[in-house]
DNA sequence: GCACGTATCTACCGGTTGGTAGACGCCTGC
DNA sequence: GCAGGCGTCTACCAACCGGTAGATACGTGC
């Protein structure tokens, strides 16, 4: 097939499937079928379903770390603003592929193995979040409360519109390319209001 | 075993599982162990997995839909105070069963037909609340947006906090009783302060 | 030419899955 | 006492799961 090297696209197909379907509802052969492989070249690359889980799960961490990273560093002082070009620069990513958060929200049904060994690679990235927020509460740039909670809330609001596509289908939102801006629009005014002080 | 029917004992346990592990991580075995019965007595009263998911799935939109319309009739008329008394009244069922939202967060995973049958039955409180939103947010009582989204990303913050307690644990959050009190409360300030006009 | 490492394959294994067939006990009406 | 429905059971099945063993093709260095 593609030039990319075959650990590669299985990675990049196991997130795809982990991220809509579930782990447990992604067989091994179901990512070999996707690849163009066998099942057992999936197992040479990596030596077990659980060690492709860690793999998948590290890149996506990665990737949003890295595209979030990016946002802050590109963004002004002021932390509303900054807020803003981090959700700005999170929906890309998240609705050209909406396994990536679909596969994080996974992580809470996985052994806690999986999920210790996620929580360890972003607990610098949170830790840093928590104390900017409080810093910027302090000062008052920011409404005063649980920087932790209100973190919380702002990852519960973006990965719940960025996963549940069908439900929003439910309330009548057809996604299209005018629609996503449209989206991502109110959502930016939603936190903005949320979190002024 | 308990008095309570057989049948009632199945969709209890199932609802548990299901929303805590996903549907497919969760065999017919397992519902029956926790019953106290075998996987054939769970075959008797639902004739497959997918019948018995349908079940499990109406049963909880069906006591989500019955809490928030009590707390909708027992609330005042501003729409605030509305969203306040629902996000109230939910919260108690939902953190005592963490089952329940994540049951529903599963169905975008499930096959089309299981998100079909659920639509069809929270389609007229959708359609209800959507109509409410755009009356109160054309008198000036509700900051004005597009309902549907504004109630998406409602449902996506209570649904988020809900249900991702492992990923909280990773911000720093420790569920206790006092710190579910404080959740709470914080959460409601969130979506006051996103929703006053 | 040949040994070696790499990447993939076919063939298979034990265990588990959702589902079927049929027997067993138990209550109830007659 | 007994016929029949009801609920649960044991026994089984084909399909599928993750994972192992071993063969095959293809370089590449010597």
């Amino acid at each position: 097939m593609g030039s990319t090297p075959t650990r590669e696209r299985i990675l990049d197909a196991a997130l795809d499937l982990f991220g809509s379907r579930g782990v447990d509802a992604v067989s091994l052969d179901d990512i070999a079928a996707v690849v163009g492989v066998r099942k057992q070249s999936v197992l040479y690359w990596f030596a077990s379903k659980a060690e492709l889980v860690d793999a998948v799960l590290d890149r996506a961490a990665f990737e949003l770390v890295a595209v979030m990273d990016a946002a802050i560093r590109a963004s002004g002082p002021d932390p509303l603003d900054r807020v803003d070009s981090i959700v700005c620069a999170v929906f890309r990513p998240v609705v050209r592929r909406p396994a990536l958060l679909g596969l994080i929200r996974e992580v809470g049904r996985l052994d806690p193995h999986h999920v210790r060994h996620l929580a360890d690679r972003l607990a610098p990235h949170i830790a840093d979040a928590r104390a900017y927020l409080e810093q910027q509460m302090a000062c008052g740039s920011l409404r005063k409360g649980d920087p932790g909670l209100i973190a919380a809330m702002v990852y519960a609001t973006v990965t719940g519109i960025g996963t549940d596509r069908q439900l929003l289908d439910t309330v009548g939102w057809v996604p299209d390319a005018a629609g996503l801006r449209h989206l991502r629009d109110q959502l930016r005014a939603f936190l903005r209001a949320a979190l002024a002080p």
